[in-house]
DNA sequence: AACCGGGACAACCGCCACGTC
DNA sequence: GGACGTGGCGGTTGTCCCGGT
């Protein structure tokens, strides 16, 4: 017993979406809403199947979708993100307002990856091929180094962003720059398992990614199981160590609906790190 | 003008997680 | 607890476009 298809596939137009087909599915949403994908095509008067309307929505019919050129703050952006998370594509377009997780993974394989490779940075690993790698487990929130061949293990439950955001400070550093001061504040400050080591360095790249880890003074945040959502900032107080660091969450939008604002670059007394990058010195 | 190859991107496919019954 | 339906994700494929020959 095989599983059952989701939908006729002899009934159902494929390839390319024509432009009436796209406005059936526009009208159709903008009067009913997202959501029943199965039932939507037949009730649409589309011959299509519920995947596919789905996806067409998604990834190109979407008003709050932003077209065009990616920006050097995106590629940066993703590249940081993907050194971290891996192919969660997802979860790297949830932190790109208006991006999808299939541009950003066209975008990847078509642009970035050949950009990675002109600066001798492997894609894979980040790093040089035989560069130290990285293990991050977030089911514990802690980060080991993990000197093997093999490229760098990315184990991301239940929610790699979280654990980003909310748990480690993750610092994808120069070998034995100020990563140490972080590691022992960490390890000090926090209840967690010490963070050991987190090293990339391609040839002369900063690949420089900082993430807070939880202080003292800051109790873990409630985490939506369901949603994996990180919760409402306003009472994090955080600062950006750098004056070059950028603050994920205040330039590409991860504070969103009622969070309030980030008050990253605003006075604050802790000396807590939270979730910001420091864009890659070329 | 015709052909070819590579790049870019939309779309598809198979699998998996989760909720419901 | 298992079967089933549904939505979502990541990898892959198909197709179009454009520049070079």
């Amino acid at each position: 017993m095989g599983r059952t298809p989701c939908c006729e596939k002899e009934h159902t137009n494929k390839g390319a979406w024509t432009k009436e087909e796209d406005e059936r599915l526009i009208s159709y949403i903008k009067r009913h809403g997202e959501g029943s994908w199965r039932s939507l095509p037949r009730a649409a008067g589309l011959l299509r199947c519920g995947k596919s309307c789905r996806l067409r929505w998604i990834n190109y019919l979407r008003p709050d979708l932003k077209r065009g050129n990616f920006t050097e703050e995106e590629d940066e952006l993703i590249i940081s993100l993907h050194s971290v998370l891996g192919n969660k594509w997802s979860v790297i377009a949830s932190r790109l307002p208006g991006r999808t997780d299939n541009e950003i993974k066209n975008y990847w394989n078509t642009h970035i990856k050949r950009k990675l490779y002109r600066r001798g940075i492997d894609p894979l690993t980040h790093g040089p091929p035989a560069a130290t790698t990285t293990r991050v487990i977030s089911g514990e929130n802690f980060i080991k180094s993990s000197k093997t061949e093999s490229p760098p293990v990315i184990e991301t439950e239940p929610d790699p962003w979280n654990m980003i955001s909310l748990a480690g400070d993750v610092l994808v550093n120069k070998a034995g720059n100020d990563s140490a001061d972080h590691e022992s504040n960490a390890s000090s400050n926090s209840g967690m398992t010490t963070m050991e080591e987190l090293v990339v360095q391609p040839h002369g790249i900063n690949l420089e990614l900082s993430i807070g880890l939880p202080q003292e003074d800051r109790q873990p945040p409630n985490i939506n199981s369901k949603t994996h959502s990180p919760p409402p900032y306003a009472n994090h107080k955080m600062q950006l160590k750098h004056p070059e660091d950028v603050c994920l969450c205040c330039h590409f939008g991860s504070l969103s609906n009622n969070r309030q604002m980030c008050i990253c670059s605003s006075s604050v007394a802790s000396d807590s790190l939270f979730r910001f990058y420091l864009p890659f010195c070329s």
